[in-house]
RNA sequence: GCCGAUGUAGCUCAGCCGGUAGAGCAACUGAUUCGUAAUCAGUAGGUCACCAGUUCGAUUCUGGUCAUCGGCUCCA
């Protein structure tokens, strides 16, 4: 029998069923055959061997889309397992996806892999490159597939085969050279369209991402469609290693965490103090103008507080504690305790409602060892923390406000983000119409704004659902900043309550939220995201006056009182250096001007501002420059 | 917490097979007074992360601890 397949240009040819994919493309356009890796088979994803059984279009996959990168990534992954069984007789493989920027395959292996043998590894892979294998789907029974994995002892692909749903009755195996792996495919027509590739590391990852399980190995590594993107690529993963927030700390003098003082405790340097000062007071505005009434709590909480909470049960093991007068107080992880013992002061009206709480709460969490990171996950931070108390019709409006809130923070500072909804976990309290109205509330908020989000189904906390904001730190690794949660359990616990227009007491609803999130976390991406050169309206120094002698200081001197007092952030780079030197200083620095000082400015009563991007403003008198960097701040540049 | 790697001057890094350490930049001092990304010269700076062990002798070898880095798990 004849079917039909239609090409991308709406040719349509008639074909004997089952002819193979590239086979029919050779009818289209023979010289594509060359370029692309796999097809669409009405939109499903298939290898250019792969028969085509009924009337179909047909899409190409080439290099040049993600889908098609994605795709030699993966077989990519399957030669690398092949060199790494090679190479090391009896690793056993487990599993190994693209993923974003490249792959990975986890290994079980007797020895550990380091870095050291990533040679020996790639000049395998070379050598199956070399010999241009093609990948050979095959499909099998479940018991034969669970046969075969047995046969080669590879247990985990065995466990991987028994745990897939009673319904799968076949699974796809993909063969290259002596390789076999189970796998879904597609794959690439043959090893000898690999053209670039790299192993870039190794890690330890859990077995199924559990850590309960073993621990495997995992080599991480990365491809592309030439040498050229390949060396673009690390370059700008080198570029990357520049704009790293704990580099530049050290650089721009902003922080440090040293090991004397503990792990995981920063220490903010005058300028770091100041940027923090500089976010945290436009913050507090902010919330002032949204209706936020600002708190403050204690550091330190009776324990039968944290008891009665619910965080000594649920959330010890991340708490310090200490003893004062044979008392045991817990040093606060979070900042709500004291936000329900202000509600609770007094009797509140449904008049009141909603009250919105803000604290800047520093907190303190004891995190585990292995994932502290610089400013990004630290021990003791500081939230732009609030708990709004509202009654349940009002929760819709207030996740609008603090949806938006989030929204126009995050345009300030120009961030892109990434928008999870978390729903409810397995393990949870509280009724189904409790959760139900929460989630609708949140997710009316997000299309309300026009926010994209992703839904995390089961991932909410375990007393409401949450949306969680997802900015990213220069090697693009995700760090949860805002995030506004649910939460009917505080309420409760606390038995806190309002007086309806009924004359009865009513319980309400508690909002929990953070804008930035916390300071420090904000910090770190912050400083990655404008690689250290802040905008003027953040830099802790605006500007920098540069003197070309030593003739020009006492007028100079003289323009530093006056941006000062003006509120400019100004340094003085007065030393005994030629001006290049200066400005190769304040260059570094990443000030955003700076204010050349010789004999004609000192004449003309003025200034030479040049920018960090190297524009030279000609000579401005000293009135004009403070005017025209006030404006910049205003437009928040 | 788990896996792996790393830890030498403020920073970046040398230092072979065990004989107690160097470079560049930064710092300091002096000279130079200079117009848009590095002036010259000199000086100082290290319990080689820490603690044990082996050894006549350990920065180097072994073990442990701590910290950092890359991941995993967890999280703002």
């Amino acid at each position: 029998m004849d079917i039909k397949v239609i090409f991308p240009d709406n040719k349509e040819f008639s074909f004997k069923e089952g002819i193979a994919a590239a086979k029919a493309l050779e009818s289209w356009k023979k010289e594509l055959l060359a370029s692309t890796l796999a097809v669409k088979i009405n939109n499903i994803p298939a290898d250019m061997s792969s028969q085509i059984r009924e009337n179909s279009k047909i899409d190409l996959i080439d290099i040049s889309s993600t889908e098609g990168l994605s795709i030699l990534r993966h077989s990519i992954s399957h030669v690398m397992a092949q060199a790494v069984q090679e190479v090391f007789p009896g690793a056993k493989v487990s599993i190994g996806p693209s993923i974003e920027d490249g792959f990975y395959y986890d290994f079980e292996y007797k020895d550990a892999f380091t870095t050291e043998d990533f040679p020996k590894i790639e000049a395998r892979m070379k050598k199956i490159i070399a010999a241009n294998y093609p990948f050979i789907r095959e499909e099998l029974s479940r018991v034969e597939a669970i046969k075969l994995f047995e046969e080669r002892n590879e247990n985990y692909k065995v466990e991987l085969i028994n745990d897939l749903p009673e319904n799968v009755k076949e699974v796809s195996i993909y063969k290259q050279g002596t390789y076999i792996d189970l796998c879904r495919g597609p794959h690439i027509p043959s090893t000898g369209m690999i053209k670039a590739f790299k192993l870039l590391s190794v890690a330890g990852a859990y077995w199924r991402g559990n850590e309960n399980n073993k621990m495997l190995q995992r080599i991480y590594g990365t491809g592309f469609a030439d040498e050229n993107e390949l060396n673009d690529y690390l370059n700008l993963l080198e570029e990357a290693k520049k704009r790293d927030h704990r580099r530049l700390g050290r650089e721009l003098d902003l922080f440090q965490v040293n090991e004397e003082a503990g792990p995981g405790l920063v220490i903010f340097h005058p300028k770091g103090m100041l940027l923090r000062y500089i976010i945290e007071d436009w913050e507090k505005k902010e919330h002032l103008k949204r209706g936020y009434d600002m708190v403050m709590g204690p550091q330190i909480l009776k324990v039968d507080l944290w008891k009665k909470s619910g965080h000594f049960d649920h959330y010890r093991d991340n708490m310090y504690f200490t003893e004062v007068d044979e008392q045991v107080y817990g040093i606060k992880p979070m900042n709500c305790l004291a936000h329900m013992l202000i509600y609770k002061s007094k009797i509140r009206s449904y008049r009141d409602l909603p009250l919105r709480y803000f604290e800047l709460g520093t907190v303190h969490r004891h995190e585990k060892t292995g994932v502290l990171h610089g400013l990004l996950r630290v021990r003791q931070f500081t939230q732009d923390d609030a708990h709004i108390i509202c009654m349940p019709e009002q929760l819709n409006s207030e996740i609008c406000a603090i949806a938006d809130f989030v929204s126009y923070a995050m345009g300030v500072f120009g961030f892109e983000y990434e928008v999870e909804l978390s729903t409810r976990p397995e393990k949870s309290i509280g009724s189904d119409e409790d959760w139900n109205l929460a989630t609708t509330a949140l997710e009316n908020a997000l299309k309300d704004n026009n926010i994209h989000y992703e839904v995390n189904e089961g991932d909410g906390a375990f007393y409401g659902p949450k949306i969680d904001f997802k900015l990213k730190d220069a090697l693009k690794r995700k760090w949860q900043c805002a995030t506004i949660q649910c939460d009917f359990t505080l309420p409760e616990r606390f038995d806190l309550n309002y007086i309806g227009a009924d004359g009865e007491k009513h319980r309400p609803v508690m909002l929990h939220r953070v804008i930035l999130g916390a300071i420090e976390r904000f910090m770190g991406v912050l400083i990655e995201h404008y690689a250290g050169a802040f905008p003027v309206w953040l830099s802790p120094t605006q500007c920098v006056l540069l003197t070309v002698t030593d003739k020009q200081i006492p007028y100079a001197e003289t323009v530093y009182e006056k941006l000062i007092q003006s509120g400019i952030r100004c340094e003085k780079y007065f030393d005994n250096e030629k001006l290049g030197y200066k400005i190769r200083q304040a260059q570094m620095q990443k000030i955003p001007y700076m204010l050349v000082i010789g004999d004609k400015e000192v004449e003309a009563r003025s200034v030479a501002p040049r920018t960090r991007d190297g524009k030279n403003l000609g000579t401005l008198p000293v009135d004009e420059f403070i005017a025209l960097l006030h404006e910049i701040c205003e437009k928040k540049q």
